[in-house]
DNA sequence: TTTAATACTTGCATTTTGCAAGTGCATAAG
DNA sequence: CTTATGCACTTGCAAAATGCAAGTATTAAA
């Protein structure tokens, strides 16, 4: 189920992204490949927003649909699996850290790291160039 | 109702704009308010995507609600409302243009304006700062 | 052989959404 | 003054999405 492609409502740029992200919970996935290096069912499982395991499997599988996320087995424990970002997923990047930058603005309560908004607006390619040497592609 | 702040899941960055921008709806409104010049609850209600009324009522309340939107009435016609950006909202301009640039270069049906990604790409600022001049945020 | 870990699936109550129709107020037309 | 029209919503209800708890299947470890 879902695989299908569901009929899209315009042609938009913005409505394409709402296409994927519109919800909840999905670009909370993507934070957590980006920014804190998780791969396995468990590790998304046990982010601060508790998402539940049947939501999770929903998102991780339309993710995976639309050219997102690859999904392999885990080389050393062959009933896990180790989900990544595929590169058109990495090319969020610049789109996560404009968002981050405008909570860390105008959210006083956001825990976006000290110096982040600073380096930002004074470095912005360099931080980008940073980040994207960090982001894990790899598949194995 | 609604009017109350809700508990939220974390102060992740990422999290914040999907407390607000989480859903289908949002961020159209907050596209044809950018780059559509429009202004009342009826121009909302003709684009291409077809938002049912009440939920445009309960976006456009909430996007009041977070201080990304203005509401004023018309003074030629007073039984008609006219919506702004705040400068918060005017803020989200790099993340839509980051967002438009995404969808441009992985969607191939996208109907960004030819031009719009080389330009983007080779002179980023210069587009952001032409586009920041013509996004209205009058109040009147 | 039993136990644990991992990635789901299922069932069900609650919430949100989508659609059609209706309401109330303010100008406008006759 | 009475009726019509435009605008910004409300309301009602069916359908879909979500949240939570519990269960299942496969692999790995003890």
């Amino acid at each position: 189920m879902l695989r299908n492609s569901k009929a899209c409502r315009s042609n938009c740029p913005i409505n394409f992204v709402l296409e994927t992200f519109g919800d909840k919970w999905t670009l909370l996935i993507v934070r957590d490949l980006m920014f804190h290096n998780k791969r396995t069912f468990l590790e998304f499982m046990e982010s601060d927003e508790k998402i539940s395991s049947n939501i999770l499997t929903e998102r991780l599988r339309r993710l995976e649909d639309h050219g997102i996320v690859e999904k392999n087995t885990s080389p050393n424990n062959r009933s896990s699996f180790i989900y990544t970002l595929t590169s058109k997923g990495a090319d969020l990047l610049p789109v996560m850290l404009e968002v981050t930058a405008w909570s860390a603005k105008h959210d006083s309560s956001t825990n976006t790291p000290d110096g982040f908004l600073d380096a930002f607006n004074s470095d912005r390619d360099g931080v980008i160039s940073s980040f994207r040497s960090v982001i894990n592609t790899d598949r194995k």
